[in-house]
DNA sequence: ATAGAGCTTGACGTTAAGGTAAACTTAACG
DNA sequence: CGTTAAGTTTACCTTAACGTCAAGCTCTAT
């Protein structure tokens, strides 16, 4: 019962067009089996385009993203391959931390402001009687 | 003593070229005052920088960075306005709120992914005696 | 059998965010 | 006084990440 999946279901389950899945397998970061000519999406397909939007989100770029996938299937790379992917991927969980504490950071002070602005528009309220 | 900074000075601290603080004063995103064609930036132009850069590094993008900056100074802004930037930053804090959440998550699950090859990495080394 | 829906590839267009190069001003220095 | 350094504008170039459109295949329903 190995689930596959259109492109069509792909693209209504995670809010991508076809073109940007398509896109993604030109740049290998997907690799959709195939049917004929149709592409059939696996359960790790949809593993991996759940990372890649996640990544995207946090601002990677798809070639960033493409590294970091590597990681999560290292089946066959070498030695020398995996350790370069090991030591790049420390790189990135620590910039993923800086980004976590200035997010936070960030959120406190927009709540900050925020009711700055409540006041200011209270005020406006009230001058409106 | 309203320390001002040229341009130059302005990229040697934030590590940003000519070309894109120049570029952001088109985007309307930066206006730093004159002194007869030169541009000298003030500490708020500053301050306005730096939620740029750390905007950008949270994956927003130059427009959505220039909504939220208006919030920040809130000036001539009447209230209609005001309340349109309002609704808009509650959207944000929440999608970013969401991030964060999910930044902390993905950081996990990598981490949990390294430990994985650190043990594959550890059977090379042996496997070399 | 033909008409349409849904898939394919291929090619070209678009937008954001700058890079790069050319021509010009202006202040400062030997 | 000439020239270099740092700034300016204008204009075109580039890259990433898709959008859009054309032309063709294949299956199913009418």
């Amino acid at each position: 019962m190995t689930q596959t999946l259109t492109i069509r279901e792909m693209c209504d389950i995670y809010q991508v067009t076809p073109r940007t899945l398509r896109f993604y397998e030109a740049k290998e970061l997907l690799s959709p089996t195939r049917e004929g000519s149709k592409r059939l999406y696996s359960k790790q397909d949809r593993a991996r385009l759940q990372l890649i939007l996640r990544g995207k989100r946090f601002g990677f770029s798809l070639e960033d993203i493409r590294q970091l996938l590597d990681m999560y299937d290292h089946n066959g790379s070498n030695q020398a391959q995996l350790n370069r992917t090991y030591l790049l991927a420390q790189d990135r969980i620590a910039q993923m931390k800086q980004q976590a504490a200035e997010l936070t950071l960030a959120i406190q002070e927009l709540e900050t402001e925020m009711r700055g602005v409540e006041v200011t528009l209270a005020a406006f309220r009230n001058a409106a009687e």
